[in-house]
DNA sequence: TATGAATGAGTTTTCATTCAT
DNA sequence: GATGAATGAAAACTCATTCAT
């Protein structure tokens, strides 16, 4: 019977698809920006669904339960965080040193646009601690950056525009824990510091 | 039944304010090594009140909620920084830059011995971005410690060890924060560096 | 789309009734196996549903409601004990002892390859202490089960093969009781006692 | 502290225990009642609470869950059926047709005064095909059943009032399942047989 | 005819807090 | 001081049913 719609039933499918993704990611969305907002402890999965205007029961028929739904948050972190500022592309084109300061300024306006997601991801950390399917995603996340560092660093010293000495491994870790550092400390001290500061010291540790 | 002991009222008003004092410190410690544990997320007063091998009702009767019991933590949290890593005393008998080799070891050291004490604390700080009330708390810790390494340094500038042109606010917020990003980075993290080549690092930055 | 195929829509309408026939009796049979599995207590119609390899809502087009469909499954129940062991046509050619043995054997044999079947049965009749739509059914199967055997006694008496002084009635329910009795203790104690020995007992009360 | 108070905490001590025991009664006797009224299908914690007056929540500070009310139930169901009819101090003193006869009648009488008991004992033996928890308790009530009935016929034949061919555990087993199948097919044809004519079969089957 | 989406009303369970003793 | 008892409010989750297509 399916047979004779079946061009319809084609086009209906990928509507159907398409509107399906459209409400988990609303609800992602919003469980989201409450967990940045009110964090982990304060996370009410019917105020999600409110706000992705929709049934309680609505939102545990996309995830079948408050977990799940937190799982779908991690995924879109994942993603968010995957997007932009990692653009190997231009790996070959720039300057080792450039690209570096392009890495910081680049996350450093997203701590500025984009507050919620190093809160999500701090939550996630902590979290992290006692629910340890989180770890090997986070571990995954710090470790595509580092890699990122590492090839960027090793670059400069083969081109002789970083010190001959550094192990680009650890100073790449080091570089990380600036970055992390400087938002920690965003948190309570938010203007004690100039990012571009770090930055410069950043560079003088590279550079020869 | 307090009537019968009129004459001893004194010495039992002491006894009792000990024994509150204990009743209380024991409720404290049970709910700060429950967040440790678990996170605020999962903070139960049943669980600390179990903890504390006390009835519930008895932690409403020294605590009159949970938010007041997390004062109280705090309070705690607050009284352990304060108390070992900042030998003012010793500060004219040192060398500045062993000062803060010393204070950083410290720290590492109480990173090792007392991982709870970070958790609770970076559990706190994020706690702080909805509770207005922690901000001003944890302002005062970091404060406090940044006038400490400010005021090492300054020496140390003094001394003519440092580095002249040294901006020794801004230096000492930078050492904060390597020590901040390192221990944050460790929760996921937990071997990627010896804390010793940060160490030296910020050696670097402040000798000539 | 119907009234592109207007000729055929006799064809059709036949067509579809026997679709919806199969339809309904498939899920009709699901829920049938669903509670002799789980009891009414965990039947659930989305199970029902998914069993019948059916969407719920398809569900809802053949059953208005839960209860509609339960009585689908009183109706299917209804007609699987109608079938088989009421051979009446044989009721002359055979031996009334005969009549009642093989009775007696075939339900028995319906016990170890349906169990399902007085399973469900007995959910039934649990539920007709609430349910009063179900008392005048279940009523009537007991009716005819008891008219069965009634009217073989009194064939038997009037053949002079069974005692005289016996009350037909009163033995008919009797001998119900002593099946109902067998397979309820069944459930509890499934190995206690040999179906024949039950059998054996019966003959004798018939018997001169 | 406790100290002071001691023969006064033992009182309290008392006066709790009583009181619990009561509440505890009362939130099982509601239940009890509710599951013979509405069967497990319909059995709702609320309406537990409310039957027995109390908040819902109250119900959970007694029990830790439904499954946990209703293992309360099935000891109070089993506590109600060792009580009475179990006269064994009598064994000696009366005829065995007499015990047999007045078990019984006994059992009669307990279906006329507390049908929920045997309402309550069929929910339990349909469930016990799902709760395999339920199946030794109801084992051993049939057991106990059992045992008192073989006890009586050994006696009996021992007496040479019973014949002597008798397999008292069979018998007993056939006993059971006479009073088991009158009371489950009085549920749908309440008024179809006298239990006497019942009471006169089981003697025929015993005497010589 | 069939189904994916959506939901209202309810289900058990939890939890901070209060009360009487 | 301390506690067992009790609870209101809310938590996550369920389920039969409806709706639009």
């Amino acid at each position: 019977m399916s047979e004779t719609h079946r061009e319809q039933d084609g086009h209906e499918d990928e509507t159907r698809a398409i509107h399906r993704d459209k409400r988990r990611r609303a609800l992602v969305l919003a469980a989201y920006q409450l967990i940045a907002e009110k964090g982990f402890e304060q996370l009410r999965t019917r105020d999600v669904a409110a706000h992705a205007n929709v049934n309680i029961s609505t939102l545990h028929y996309y995830f079948t339960s408050k977990e799940d739904l937190i799982r779908g948050v991690v995924d879109h972190l994942l993603e968010m965080f995957s997007t932009s500022p990692t653009p190997e592309q231009e790996l070959d084109d720039t300057e080792p040193l450039q690209q570096i300061r392009t890495m910081f300024l680049m996350t450093h306006h997203r701590f500025q646009t984009q507050p919620e997601m190093f809160i999500v991801l701090s939550e996630l950390v902590l979290r992290s601690l006692r629910d340890t399917s989180l770890q090997p995603v986070l571990q995954r996340l710090d470790m595509g950056w580092h890699m990122y560092l590492q090839h960027i660093i090793v670059d400069g010293i083969q081109r002789k525009v970083f010190r001959a000495n550094i192990d680009a491994g650890e100073m790449a870790t080091k570089l990380i824990i600036q970055i992390k550092g400087f938002f920690f400390h965003r948190i309570t001290q938010p203007k004690s510091i100039d990012f571009h500061s770090i930055l410069d010291d950043v560079e003088r540790l590279l550079l020869p």
